[in-house]
DNA sequence: TAGATTGTTAATCGATTAACAATC
DNA sequence: TAGATTGTTAATCGATTAACAATC
């Protein structure tokens, strides 16, 4: 129905939405999209052209109203639904994310972390238990599981993709370090953190010749 | 010198250099910009293109040699130095940035990390020092620091990035869910994860209604 | 009504892909 | 030498910016 959407639109709209959380907690009631465009240092026919790809929420001669476009933005992300997250891999960062509590906020809520290590078994964060890896296809029958989070290390993430593939599940969030091969109806976003870091690392030795 | 190459090159330099890697351990000699674009799923017309932003690799009838294309895409990116890092923010993120081990085979070395919490003082992270924000300012004058890793939360960012540029350092990587506001000869790179998450969340909303 | 600002079309710019001559 | 494949130029495609008529 809705005709593809670039993912580079796709991708500016969490910090529209950002933004415009920022400017609901300040109290302010409507801005311009060139106001906002001053704000976030982005012209403001992109604001326009981004935001009429999802319908016209602002208003000729007026400008947008903050609240309103906050919550559509806020709908256009699925933010205004559940989603219910596993954890696979209870290491640092299974742990760093299912205690990010601002995530609930948004409707994600972790409900499973899973790992192999048979030492975590029974243990909890913050009130969610550790299973292990064999009672995975269990609970995944018997829970409504939206995404599963991999933060094993990347040996185990292939492997890993099948097997959740194979239950049903239909999204995952990727941190470790490889391209999945998955299934067209199943998607992917990928955090890889080593890319990222190589990006800063290039742009930091090309800015110590630049000052040579 | 190097004249400005566009981001959208640099952001896939690093996957480059993976399935290079990958490709190195599998034993792999050679390998021809063809070959390469089915294995990662881009045009061969794109790999070349890329590559030749930044010097001729290959040999015509002959391909590029695995091992020394991966060592020259190492040396673009950087990965030939070491960066010392501190972690800003010895929360469960602090913790498993700084216990990537991985990230140490390429060069990236913490150092030190972070915090304003008392009861953290004098821990450790794998033999790195948790160490009081205080001491901060001597500990960047007594070692060399080329990136401040961001893991405290939104409401010290930008606090935290007026010390650090303050005290010299030039590029930060952060995680923080802010948009720092920094002078242009300091380099950001932001992993916003909940931008990301929502990233996903519309794909996930999106193929829902599709299936309809 | 006049002024402001959107929604949208048209123009420009940049990035990707195709093609092919150069050359190993 | 003939075949393969690069490096590079030209063509295409898509994304961003500019402009402006529609309209609140």
């Amino acid at each position: 129905m809705n005709k593809d959407i670039s993912s580079a639109v796709i991708r500016r709209m969490p910090r529209y939405y950002r933004y415009l959380g920022d400017l609901l907690d300040d109290g302010i009631e409507r801005i311009s999209s060139n106001e906002l465009s001053r704000l976030m240092d982005v012209t403001a026919s992109q604001i326009r052209q981004d935001l009429n790809n999802f319908g016209g929420f602002g208003q000729q001669g007026y400008g947008y109203n903050v609240q309103y476009l906050y919550e559509e933005i806020g709908k256009i992300l699925g933010l205004d639904q559940t989603h219910n997250i596993i954890i696979i891999g209870a290491g640092n960062l299974g742990h760093a994310l299912s205690n990010y509590v601002r995530f609930e906020k948004r409707g994600f809520l972790t409900i499973g972390i899973f790992d192999v290590n048979p030492a975590l078994a029974g243990g909890h964060i913050r009130n969610v238990q550790i299973r292990m890896m064999d009672e995975l296809p269990e609970f995944v029958k018997t829970h409504k599981v939206d995404i599963a989070a991999f933060t094993m290390p990347k040996e185990k993430a292939e492997e890993c993709a099948d097997l959740v593939v194979s239950l049903g599940i239909k999204a995952i969030w990727n941190f470790a370090n490889v391209e999945l091969d998955l299934p067209q109806d199943v998607t992917v976003e990928n955090v890889h953190l080593s890319d990222s870091l190589m990006q800063l690392s290039y742009r930091i030795v090309q800015n110590r010749r630049n000052d040579r």
